[in-house]
DNA sequence: TCGACCCTAACGACCGTTCGTTTTTCGACC
DNA sequence: GGTCGAAAAACGAACGGTCGTTAGGGTCGA
């Protein structure tokens, strides 16, 4: 019975993982049974649950992911010795290359999360005010050092950054005319010119 | 039985479609129930059916509207005789104005259209798409008129302003520190000195 | 022989929708 | 102004189906 459930280390429990967000990137999680979870994987419903314990905690596994491969980019970023402008560039370039490299898990993170029960709700609260925390640091740093203008509102001016790179996964589809990095960098350009003084 | 369905218009029936935005845009489409609208207007389940067709029907109501109401607003802007950065601005002052004012709509409108069956889908597509033009319509003329950069991507620029217009609801709260005019406001002051040349 | 893996059957609850019946509403008529 | 009758609105039981989850038993490779 649910001998699994905390070893989360198994390549079937992955391959769950991974089916679960393509999923509930498509169907949203709510629209998403666990019959066509194992439609998917080719099983049967009840034998999902031989390695996870819930519907619920498969959503956790599929949002939490996404959250951290944003923070892991964000954190790179972050560290880098150099302009604001330019750790502000690297920031969105890896936030769209990651948005779009793991559409799935990021549709999902962006998506779905509000489903989380409230506990597991605020352990990715926690991981995205964290990541909102990144930018505005470097938005704070680059007026200190007046390379961005000082009547700018910081709080405002990251939420529009991570706006605008939230919805990507709404309208990319692979094979387009751009590709991720370009996307970042066109993102970028246009952005920074608008924080920097005239 | 469902002697409704086809006149949209009686007093009882606005209500739920009211009560479906608000429900649909907290828990969902898939996430809400018959019973959890039925609760929340103090009926039975059952009774539902005297006013609506189906729960689709009620979708595609919540999102027509929401479609329709940011249709009008960006009609206005692009009717406008001034600059094209006046006309982009005033756009995405309503399109705030509008997601904030009626936020649940909207916000059912941006996450929940994808629901749709195909035919019904098919018809929040083309207005997505004639809305997307109207902005698309402004860069095009402001680069015409060399107000804006010749090397901005028109196609890029307009996803660029709707993306940041879109994620307003995903963080706004009301009563905050800002309304959404001055939100508004200050995403064109960023947005349109991006686009223009230096 | 053991344990990992899956199947089958079943659980109680809830799903969206239908429909015949009952209640409420309200304007027309005495 | 009170009464009546029809239309509108709501009830409440039932429909077939699906939901997430549990449990016990079988299969098979190591």
């Amino acid at each position: 019975m649910a001998q699994a459930a905390e070893i989360t280390r198994s390549p079937r429990r992955e391959e769950m993982v991974r089916a679960a967000a393509r999923l509930f990137s498509e169907r949203g999680y709510h629209g998403t049974s666990m019959q066509h979870l194992a439609d998917a994987l080719g099983l049967q419903r009840g034998s999902l649950y031989a390695h996870i314990g819930s519907k619920q905690e498969l959503l956790f596994d599929v949002v939490e992911e996404g959250a951290d491969r944003f923070l892991e980019r964000g954190q790179k970023a972050v560290e880098m010795q150099a302009l604001a402008a330019v750790r502000l560039r690297r920031l969105l370039v890896g936030h769209v290359e990651t948005a779009i490299e793991h559409l799935d898990a990021a549709t999902v993170f962006l998506n779905e999360w509000r489903y989380l029960s409230p506990g597991l709700a605020a352990v990715v609260q926690e991981k995205r005010d964290r990541y909102e925390g990144m930018v505005r640091q470097i938005v704070e740093d680059g007026i200190k050092e007046k390379e961005f203008r000082a009547d700018v509102n910081v709080r405002f001016a990251a939420r529009l950054v991570l706006s605008a790179g939230n919805w990507t996964y709404a309208w990319f589809r692979p094979g387009g005319e751009m590709g991720a990095t370009e996307i970042g960098e066109r993102f970028a350009e246009l952005l920074i010119k608008g924080l920097e003084p005239s």
